[in-house]
DNA sequence: TCAAATCTGGAAGAAATATTCCAGACTTCG
DNA sequence: CGAAGTCTGGAATATTTCTTCCAGATTTGA
């Protein structure tokens, strides 16, 4: 190809160099150029065909103009669009970084520990995020409500999911919730629980492989008519499924490992919240400082 | 097919068939279903051998799956979760939320919870990215070889830094390391390493206002002469002082309240640096999943 | 326990999509 | 005006990707 300069390697490069060479392009290339930039989302994932049918210029043209930029084909092009698109979507394009450490699992300690610190860095920052979108807006006030309107609050989470649950007990303990936290000491927990009312209300953390006795703690309760607001990963997840709210939450991977951030973010987003909304409607000042 | 039922026309719809119809699903299409549900991203744009191997279902499975809900193929189905990725893209904008994250830096609560949670989510991203300065090259790796020379772990952590003890304890455990969990049931705590010896470690995590608990245990284990891993707030906290070694966390303040994200980020850094160390060390592979 | 029904994974075939090629049109410049 | 160089569109080809099919495995029910 005529080109030598370097491949775009991000979506924002490829843009900078279309504006840079559009002047220098052939009539149809400028005419692939514009449609480029004024609609990315169909050079991310529409076919050659229809781009060149929206764009009124012929598939070869496409490829002629992904050369120029020096790919191998149209392909190529699109899959920078593609990351974009998805990047855009989750975070700050990081993306595909994120999803190429699960690829290179086997990379292990070559770079080093700090490294290992940066990925975990990166991917709960990922999580953050998309944390943000998931939860939606009335999502969190109704959940809120629910813990409102109970007696007493039962928090349930164990293995990964415990740091989660016992986080949320001392804090709702903290904002003047009456709360149990079922711990599971001596393998108790199913007798924690066994007095639970249907003015009380359970919250269940849980992530996948789902402990059994966060399962059978919510069944217990649904059977019961008691509401669960559940904090899982998934919409059918065994505890999502019951549960009378749900709060998702999507950790991000990191070596197969995933992270807690997020979880303990929105945990704190709903305890805190909690805590505003019944100081509000109690006084009208608070002490903020008490959960600190 | 089997199935009459309507076919979805938007995501959304698609979205809440799957989760209605999930238990009646067999076992390989509840597999495609939750990875549908997790990981939309890729359902849009991957082809289907990238999601056939991502999922761990066959190409053919994935058909089968979108025959299920009524398409005609799975790039039928795919188109759906393109749409929506665009839509949802759009309706967003790029630079809208960045807008907003400085707009409601200061913004009271006049924006309800969900603003609440975007401020824990900008403070915790904050919070990690600062981590990944504040800690330096090898000080998470000398963490980890003070850990590694231990003979029994204890791990001590209560009030906000309960979660990230907890965590830590459970994750070691997972690790295969010999940890024993402070955790103060009955006001134990002082009784639990009352047997510490020089040849364990105490692993202790405290913030402001230093519970005196593990200021106690701290100044204990010290005097015992056992090494000491402190995770905490400050250099010149209590515990920090007497410590052997420290892994300093600034966590970002929201409304007076500091978040705990870049705590846990943290801890997990140091776990699962510590489980790729010693099973690197011990044998040359091992089983990564054990702590998910 | 066995038979019927259902599900699964792989491979062969079908379809779609992308790429190459080239004759003819266009532009540029002497 | 004419030749050299460049660009264009469409058809032929190559490649990727999807779908179908079916034998064997698994589950279900009696």
């Amino acid at each position: 190809m005529k080109t030598s300069v370097p491949v775009p390697k991000t979506a924002a490069e490829l843009r900078q160099a279309i504006v840079e060479r559009y002047d220098s392009l052939s009539k149809r290339l400028q005419l692939i150029a514009r449609h480029a930039l004024d609609h990315p989302d169909d050079f991310a994932l529409q076919t050659l065909a229809v781009i060149s049918a929206r764009s009124g210029a012929q598939p070869s043209a496409i490829v002629r103009f992904s050369k120029t930029f020096g790919f191998s084909g149209a392909s190529d092009m699109q899959r920078l669009f593609r990351d974009s698109l998805v990047s855009s979507n989750a975070a700050l394009g990081y993306g595909e970084r994120v999803r190429r450490f699960g690829a290179q699992l086997q990379g292990s300690r070559s770079h080093g520990v700090a490294a290992l610190l940066q990925e975990f860095v990166d991917g709960s920052a990922l999580a953050l995020q998309s944390l943000a979108q998931t939860v939606g807006e009335g999502d969190l006030e109704r959940a809120i409500e629910l813990l409102k309107a109970a007696d007493t609050v039962f928090v349930a989470g164990f293995r990964r999911a415990f740091p989660v649950a016992s986080y949320l007990a001392y804090s709702l303990q903290q904002a003047g919730k009456r709360t149990s936290f079922v711990d599971g000491v001596a393998g108790l927990s199913a007798h924690q629980v066994k007095n639970i009312r249907t003015t009380d209300a359970l919250l269940a953390v849980s992530y996948r492989p789902y402990a059994p006795e966060t399962v059978q703690l919510v069944e217990a309760a649904a059977a019961a008519g008691t509401p669960i607001l559940a904090i899982s990963d998934s919409p059918v997840s065994p505890i999502a499924r019951l549960s009378t709210r749900l709060l998702l939450v999507r950790e991000m991977e990191v070596r197969s490992f995933r992270s807690l951030a997020a979880s303990l973010c929105l945990a704190q987003a709903l305890a805190i919240g909690f805590a505003f909304i019944q100081s509000a409607g109690a006084h009208g000042s608070r002490r903020r400082g008490s959960l600190k």
